[in-house]
DNA sequence: GTTGAAAAGTGCTGCGA
DNA sequence: TCGCAGCACTTTTCAAC
């Protein structure tokens, strides 16, 4: 029987055990059992029912892109011809390794994109050949960050 | 003895062991080792060197936001009324807990943050209490992401 | 829903090549 | 530097509360 609940309510452990294994999801399970003052079993039991809920989306190994020649990190306003053509540049775009986020959003931009990139001139490539290559897309504005001042996941509590 | 490569030339096995694990950081070294056709151990001092050397900042449980009734992301392009308040404007929205990034950023905006907000109600005590209290942000402007397209870790093939 | 312990699987370390 | 094998630890399961 498939969970239909989009908004499942989280009680207070599965709150805190989502918060510690956020940030850092390889602590074991029985040493958050102890924090929280529970058996592990329970903490296996919560942990599967909210991945049954597809609360949780799984885990990833978070790796520092500047240390293997990733320095640049750019945003992307991206004006679409006609809104129509929105699907069409999902999937072009989806092609383009070095986009690692897209939304479809409100205001100026008809899409807005987070691009990551080793270089200036790398860069430059994935701006005009990859980019511009795409049908539909109109025209750009690249907003490039100096320095990422905060990165985090949001704050359960 | 401290290693001071800030841009350490990875090779293919390194690269994809990271590939492997950036997108799904649990899957056991054994089974890394299998695909790959070297032994656990490789695996396992591979994986020590590149925590040495800070390629690998750790791993996060990666939880869908609207599941637990967080459905609004946006993005705000901050206006500082003068660039040297950077520092204390930074300090000052890490308090803010929505804020989940932030950029220091050339172009039209001095900054650029990603919030994640519950509802409208919540986006707006966000904006008009939160951020507007901080010492030297001007204005903002707000792009709502409708949809999010793509979300990935940058391709390291 | 929670517990505690037993069974299965994984991570870690040292020795040898 | 890499691979293999043994030990320690973690995850998973399950009967009982």
């Amino acid at each position: 029987m498939e969970k239909r609940n989009d908004n499942y309510e989280l009680d207070n452990l599965d709150t805190q055990i989502l918060s510690i294994l956020m940030n850092n999801a390889s602590i074991p399970y029985t040493e958050i059992a102890k924090k929280l003052i529970v058996s592990g079993g329970t903490i296996h039991v919560r942990m599967k029912k909210m991945e049954e809920l597809g609360i949780i989306r799984g885990s990833h190994l978070i790796i520092n892109p500047q240390k293997i020649g990733f320095d640049i990190t750019a945003f992307l306003g991206i004006y679409l011809e006609k809104g129509s053509q929105y699907n069409n540049a999902v999937e072009q775009l989806k092609r383009v390794k070095e986009v690692v986020e897209l939304h479809y959003c409100t205001g100026t931009y008809s899409m807005f994109a987070k691009i990551i990139c080793r270089d200036t001139t790398h860069l430059r490539k994935v701006l005009n050949e990859d980019i511009q290559a795409v049908k539909g897309i109109q025209r750009t504005e690249t907003i490039i960050s100096l320095e990422e001042s905060i990165k985090r996941q949001i704050s359960l509590t």
